[in-house]
DNA sequence: AGACCAAATATGGTCAGACCATACATCCTG
DNA sequence: CAGGATGTATGGTCTGACCATATTTGGTCT
């Protein structure tokens, strides 16, 4: 089991990988914030003393990392600017090591489970101290109840699929964690594929749609354990072939 | 809020995403797998008609999502390899979106919590249906006790928190998800410096001590629900600023 | 035959320079 | 003052060279 750290011990570090711990050095340094600016590619690489492709490596880096994006031209929008779009990454990552069989999609769903399960409880908890809350899980609430709407009039799976995952994507921000959404959203671009295969599979979505107005009803009435027994419920119907526990 | 999707919004690939595009399908075609290898930089260059500056930005994006290892010399072991280590990403992702402020330390120690209260609340309902698990949940019992004595014998916090960072994996890993036990070794890692901070601050172990083996024991018994309570309030002792509910 | 050492070679790592594409900035003209 | 032509800063890409590393190959000595 531990036959990892195998490559690159210790190695003298590659010139990007320093380009990169300067860049991040800066940022913590000088207080950098998402909308400022990273100089010029040709200037980092004088002021760092490594040549243009280093840096460039160092900034696809952290564009893959969803810390940057860069922009050719001029003006005050272009070269790198920090941003913060952690969401692309993760999908990225899912859908790789997915490819390479390294996660399976059991996996995948059951960590769903998981978030999914938590955030419901919440949401319901939450409901139940009335509006001291940041009014947060209440819009989700509602975005939710929309989403149901939608999917009662959608055509096709397609259709029935992004709005179902509009109302999951409420059910996790319920939870006030941007962290959660973020890796939330991940799951369900990865599971796109897999959701439309199961609707279509199903034939009908009267149940799909019991199961989340069951959810939805369950947070309203500030119902924490039915929430949670709901969400497992929805996701063993949804995907009766997972080795989903229970 | 709708301000995302403003850079790049249509714009013609750029050559690098046009590899990273080819080596994923051909991933997929071919059924590789961790193991095998990738072309040379030089070939894979040729191959796809551009230059093998554009070959080297893929293949770095691709080794930042821990798909890939590069090792320079000749032989079997040399190259880029297929790899799976999502780990490492997910550490410098967290990280960076921290240092950014886009994440907040609430947000990692709640999301912490999420996972940590469902996988010992797991742990604990497969405790009592027997040995029928596949002993991950056996082992990882038994690996917790470790920690538990290994923190006992710490002798300043750094060392505590190795251990303690060992039990909360033991934890997860008792989900049997290796995705989830991915995202909690990210967490852990970003969380390293302030755990040491927390535990330096409480000047004594001994309650947080009490609390791993109100877990451990929680597990054992079969206790789902103690075992969930257990883990939240020593979440709650060891962040008591953070904004954790309950 | 075997052991050891030297040269060849394949592979990634890095740099320099050139040129293109893009998009704002600037200036000139009517 | 409006509008277009030109300038320029910025990322995107390619080529070619050279370095560093590690294995493979082959020769030489014992």
């Amino acid at each position: 089991m531990t036959t990892e750290e195998r490559r690159r011990p210790d190695a003298r570090p590659r010139a990007f990988e320093e380009v990169l711990a300067r860049i991040e050095e800066r940022i913590a340094a000088d207080g950098l914030t998402v909308g400022d600016r990273l100089p010029g590619e040709r200037q980092l690489a004088e002021q760092l003393g490594v040549g243009r492709s280093s840096v460039r490596e160092a900034l696809r880096v952290l564009e893959t990392l969803g810390v940057v994006a860069s922009q050719a031209g001029r003006g005050p929008d272009a070269g790198a600017v920090l941003t913060s779009r952690p969401g692309s990454a993760l999908t990225d990552l899912l859908r790789l090591h997915l490819g390479l069989a390294a996660v399976s999609l059991d996996e995948v769903i059951d960590t769903r489970l998981m978030i999914e399960q938590l955030a419901a409880a919440r949401a319901a908890a939450s409901a139940d101290t009335a509006s001291t809350r940041t009014a947060t899980a209440g819009t989700a609430t509602a975005r939710m109840a929309e989403a149901i709407a939608a999917m009662d009039a959608a055509r096709d799976p397609v259709e029935f699929v992004e709005h179902d995952i509009a109302f999951h994507l409420a059910l996790a921000e319920a939870s006030g964690n941007r962290l959660t959404v973020a890796v939330m959203r991940a799951l369900r671009d990865v599971l796109r594929r897999y959701a439309v295969d199961a609707v279509v599979r199903l034939g009908d979505t009267g149940g799909l749609q019991d199961d989340h107005r069951r959810i939805h009803r369950a947070i309203e009435d500030g119902d924490a354990e039915a929430a949670a027994a709901a969400v497992a419920a929805h996701l063993a119907r949804a995907y009766p072939d997972s080795g989903l526990p229970a």
